[in-house]
DNA sequence: CAATATTAATTTGTCGACAATAAGGGGCTT
DNA sequence: AAGCCCCTTATTGTCGACAAATTAATATTG
């Protein structure tokens, strides 16, 4: 990830960023129920701030929230990786289609540099960087969207579900290889400033990572 | 609106419910600063419930919020409104889609039937109904798509919004009698379990009804 | 007089305590 | 022994007060 503009400055900022790590990591396991009174001792702040950050976990979908009765982690299920890997198609479709519309030049041409070096990362064995590489890929395709709606949805939201899937169900990143041609397509087409194809190859990449990711979990 | 299952069990769900309605009506104004000492006082209740309303109120992009600073409702602007359709448009296509794949034959009997009571009324001259009419049939595409994303970032969060711009640009809600055949159009789709052009007629439903609103915002 | 520094006032952020609601356990009834 | 009711206990919801930060108003200096 190239620049996390996240930064925390007051306190539930903080014991939200902290929490939203631990579930996704699972350091908070999945399913778990989470105590106000014990995080808040836990992490040495108020009730208050604990209940502030578990309400922004809630609007992240990463908690499930029941008046008078308390939060609990997300459950992880099949039929909840499908849901999400549905509204990513679109969205992210679209959000490519509207970045071949909206992007600048040079964000395009930094995007391209992005990915030669990240081929070159990849030829050299480093599939370490693979994950980080795919992530920064997205967000630049998101944020060249420019609509504010979609990257806060995204980026706020369903990418530290899709995280944390990929963190709990222990995948190493997306598939390695093939992924990285179906990303230089795309950034052609939005080079090429073509919408349709942009949107169209956006829409199969996600599909594919997602029929990816189904197999690995069907064979565990 | 038929079925409307927000029930408010908690104080703060009251204040949220409540501040939503004056903010998408206009009663609070577009761009209005919210203090919480004020809307405490106003509304009877503990700063910390209307602070937690407001929270709830910020992740619906209906307020605006910084830290240590404040909270103010969202200004509305042609830039806003094309964003808004454009997530509309890959959401409640993708929504379609699937409201075609998962939707139960009696779902889709009954919004066909919704479909011809609503004719019936509107060629009676009563078009009062009409844009309750038009948010009952996108909330049943919408749930009928059985995904929780979905369902959550459209009712609970978008529709508001596209409600704010309706009522605050003054227009009486879609365009009467082409949205008709259109929906038709979309409810034949999903009969046919027909998910490609289910998911296309919606896209250009939705477009049509941007360009719609965008004309009316330019007279005006 | 303008610009800056300093102070006052208002607003937000945080905290601990009290009230209300829901889960768990024990005893009673059938 | 099974089911139900009541009571205890623990957790969440709500409140008012204090601390921190921002904004404004005032004073000061060039």
């Amino acid at each position: 990830m190239t620049l996390n503009n996240e930064q925390a400055i007051t306190s539930a900022d903080k014991t939200f960023y902290q929490l939203r790590t631990d579930i996704v990591e699972g350091i908070i396991p999945s399913g778990c129920k989470l105590s106000e009174t014990e995080l808040s001792t836990k992490y040495e702040v108020s009730r208050a701030v604990v209940r502030e950050a578990i309400n922004r976990l809630a609007t992240c979908h990463l908690v499930e929230r029941k008046a008078n009765v308390g939060a609990r982690v997300v459950a992880l299920s099949p039929e909840g990786l499908v849901q999400l890997y549905q509204v990513r198609e679109a969205l992210e479709g679209m959000a490519a289609r509207l970045a071949a519309r909206y992007m600048s030049d040079d964000e395009i041409a930094a995007m391209q540099g992005l990915l030669d070096s990240h081929f070159n990362k990849v030829k050299g064995g480093e599939n370490y960087y693979q994950e980080a590489g795919d992530v920064d890929f997205h967000y630049r395709i998101v944020t060249g969207s420019k609509n504010s709606h979609l990257i806060s949805v995204l980026i706020d939201g369903l990418y530290h579900l899709v995280r944390m899937y990929r963190v709990q169900l222990g995948m190493a990143g997306p598939r390695v290889t093939t992924a990285f041609d179906e990303h230089r397509h795309i950034v052609n087409a939005i080079a090429n400033r073509d919408e349709e194809l942009a949107e169209i190859l956006m829409r199969r990449h996600i599909l594919y990572s997602k029929n990816n990711i189904e197999k690995k979990l069907n064979h565990a």
